[in-house]
RNA sequence: GCGCCUGUAGCUCAACUGGACAGAGCAUCAGACUUCGGAUCUGAGGGUUGCAGGUUCAAAUCCUGCCAGGCGCGCCA
């Protein structure tokens, strides 16, 4: 993944690092004009709102102590209006605290905002993302759900920052397993599972004739030809496999309905079939192909990378080829600013190797490749042969039917086809969120309790919060009708409202940070933070209670931002946030 | 054998890309006024950041060498 570093900084922080800078040039002159000036949240509240570490980086360039560089940098100029407070600590952190007021307008600004104040660098630009991709004629199992969660999360992200998305299901529809399922289907077929259950008979009939085309070369000859013939555009052999895709796409539209996930097109590998030779023609035009033990490869040695083949012995092409044909194809059709790929991390090389010969090819689009670890069991990986494998529907069944005993357990004089409902968003929402709330690229290991974990660090927590304070303002509009709070004066006097106040502004900030590092983690980790510091602001202080008018409409319209903002986020992660749950 | 990745509290993970005493959740223990919803909150215990060197004002983070694990290495995707 070619992550170049780009220091994204909120609003604030860029007016604090622009005044610093100023600072450091007043007192230093020219020796200060290239100096990149990062303003960050402070670690500690104790040390103030904001933090600048960069006075001791100046050390060397400038020869002096680093306190006395940033003490200089500080009393170089006046206090601006923003802050009430600015000190040098330790060996030269510069600590910045902001006036109240200041704060007060800041938040204001940002909620009158569209997007919770998102910034739009994604105006005027395409992105593709090419995320869950399945394979055709083999149920979804949880092997399949990080793709798919973690692409969907990226997609709406990269929308939410103005880009045009392309979110492309590139789905597995082509290759030698249709040989093997051809023959399998006129063989085994049971019209009645397959009525039952069709993506699973398909798979069972994969598998059985898989392993005798292993056991009998007869019946793996038999597979071969009627590969051939599909290819070669045979009318029956096409429309078993145009019903073999039918039956998958219902499948899996179904699985992706119920995860509210939905994609702009779904061009499967044999969509790009027809330009295959093109591309091997193409390579080898250039020079970069040759051929070798009968089949066309690319060395990519000066690279470091492993031989690519691109069109085997047997005339047949790869996934390397049909991924070049498939990014000239869309770079032709959207001229995007990038091609975002969402996959495990066993494909590592092969994207190194298919990026490096696109370049070669002329394709200047940024390709980046986002991994992710394998999901796998305490006891090991998953595999079809020790059928230990987890579908995925049984996966969501589990889920909501968990949420469901929760549901009827505290709200049962809920209507029933609610309780359906909420327990879809929570259950779902608990799936996407375990998943979620991980860096993408640690391995997870599958247990239900922590798939499925409803408290402590998890989607429903998030959830709870949102909805108590959707109730609470239910109470508020019951109690106090007629009060407006939507453009009451914020007043943040109290530690917990200043917290919370510096967290909403941390929003846009955690959404570009975790869409430009791929990692929606980031976002979800900045989501918890926020509810943490909402729980504990909710115990500490009265909203409707409060002592004076003034301060009941500030933080009730504190509680509505923070709500605003849950609401926000946890959508972009794709999680559901019902007012009652 | 080569390449990529990972190693942080008993467990699952953070640490804003080199910054201040390494932070959360789960589990354990002790608490929370007449509940603005207890799926919550407050607090306690728990760490030689796999090991050994090095780089510098500063290392979980960068470099080197080990140790352990995962994944991948010419006709599957």
């Amino acid at each position: 993944m070619s992550n170049e570093p780009t220091f994204t900084v909120g609003r604030t922080e860029a007016e604090l690092a622009q005044w610093l800078k100023a600072g450091f040039c007043a007192a230093f002159g020219e020796a200060c004009n290239d100096l990149l000036v990062r303003v960050i949240p402070a670690t500690d509240p104790d040390f103030g709102d904001f933090q600048c570490n960069d006075a001791m980086a100046l050390k060397k360039t400038l020869g002096k102590a680093p306190r006395a560089i940033a003490e200089a940098a500080l009393a170089a100029q006046p206090l601006p209006d923003a802050l009430a407070k600015a000190e040098v600590a330790g060996p030269g952190f510069i600590n910045l605290t902001l006036s109240p007021s200041w704060l007060a307008r800041q938040v204001a600004e940002q909620a009158a905002l569209p997007h919770g104040g998102l910034p739009q660098p994604g105006a005027g630009k395409t992105v593709v993302i090419d995320y869950s991709s399945p394979n055709v004629a083999k149920p979804m199992h949880i092997g399949h759900i990080r793709s798919t969660i973690i692409g969907n999360a990226i997609d709406r992200m990269y929308r939410a920052l103005g880009y045009c998305v392309i979110a492309d299901n590139h789905l597995g529809d082509w290759g030698t397993q249709f040989g093997i399922i051809i023959k399998g289907f006129r063989a085994f077929v049971d019209p009645a599972r397959l009525a039952e259950s069709p993506v699973e008979e398909l798979e069972r009939i994969y598998v059985k004739s898989y392993e005798q085309s292993k056991a009998d070369p007869a019946w793996l000859d038999a597979c071969r030809q009627e590969l051939v013939k599909l290819q070669q555009g045979d009318p029956e052999n096409l429309a078993l496999w145009k019903q073999f895709i039918d039956l998958s796409l219902e499948e899996f539209s179904r699985i992706y309905r119920r995860l509210d996930v939905s994609f702009d097109r779904c061009h499967g590998e044999s969509h790009y079939n027809a330009m295959l030779p093109g591309v091997v023609q193409q390579l080898e035009a250039v020079g970069l192909a040759k051929e070798s033990d009968g089949a066309t490869v690319v060395f990519l040695e000066e690279e470091k990378l492993p031989v690519c083949i691109v069109r085997k012995k047997d005339g047949g092409f790869n996934y390397a080829t049909s991924d070049l044909a498939t990014v000239q194809s869309r770079v032709a059709e959207f001229a995007p600013e990038r091609i975002v790929y969402v996959t495990d991390e066993r494909q590592q090389d092969h994207f190194r190797q298919f990026f490096t010969i696109s370049r070669k090819l002329g394709i200047t689009t940024r390709l980046d490749h986002v991994w992710f670890g394998l999901m796998r069991l305490p006891e090991g990986t998953f595999s079809t042969r020790q059928g230990n494998v987890i579908k995925l529907d049984v996966l969501l069944d589990e889920a909501e039917s968990r949420a469901r005993a929760i549901i009827q357990a505290s709200s049962p004089d809920m209507p029933e086809i609610e309780q359906c409902e909420l327990a879809r968003a929570v259950g779902i929402g608990a799936v996407k969120y375990a998943d979620l709330s991980h860096d993408p690229r640690t391995m997870i290991v599958f247990t239900w309790d922590r798939a499925l974990a409803l408290d402590g660090n998890s989607g429903p927590y998030l959830q709870y919060a949102h909805a108590r304070i959707c109730s609470l303002l239910d109470k508020h509009a019951a109690q106090f009708p007629g009060e407006d709070f939507a453009a009451a004066e914020l007043l943040l006097s109290d530690p917990a409202e200043r917290l919370l106040a510096l967290q909403i502004l941390q929003f846009p900030v955690a959404v570009v940070r975790a869409a430009e590092a791929y990692k929606p983690s980031i976002l979800a980790e900045y989501l918890f933070a926020l509810a943490q510091a909402y729980s504990s602001f909710y115990q500490r202080l009265s909203v409707l209670k409060a002592e004076a008018p003034a301060q009941r409409l500030s933080r009730a319209r504190l509680c509505a931002l923070v709500a605003g903002v849950l609401r926000e986020g946890l959508g972009l992660l794709g999680i559901k946030t019902p007012r009652r749950i």
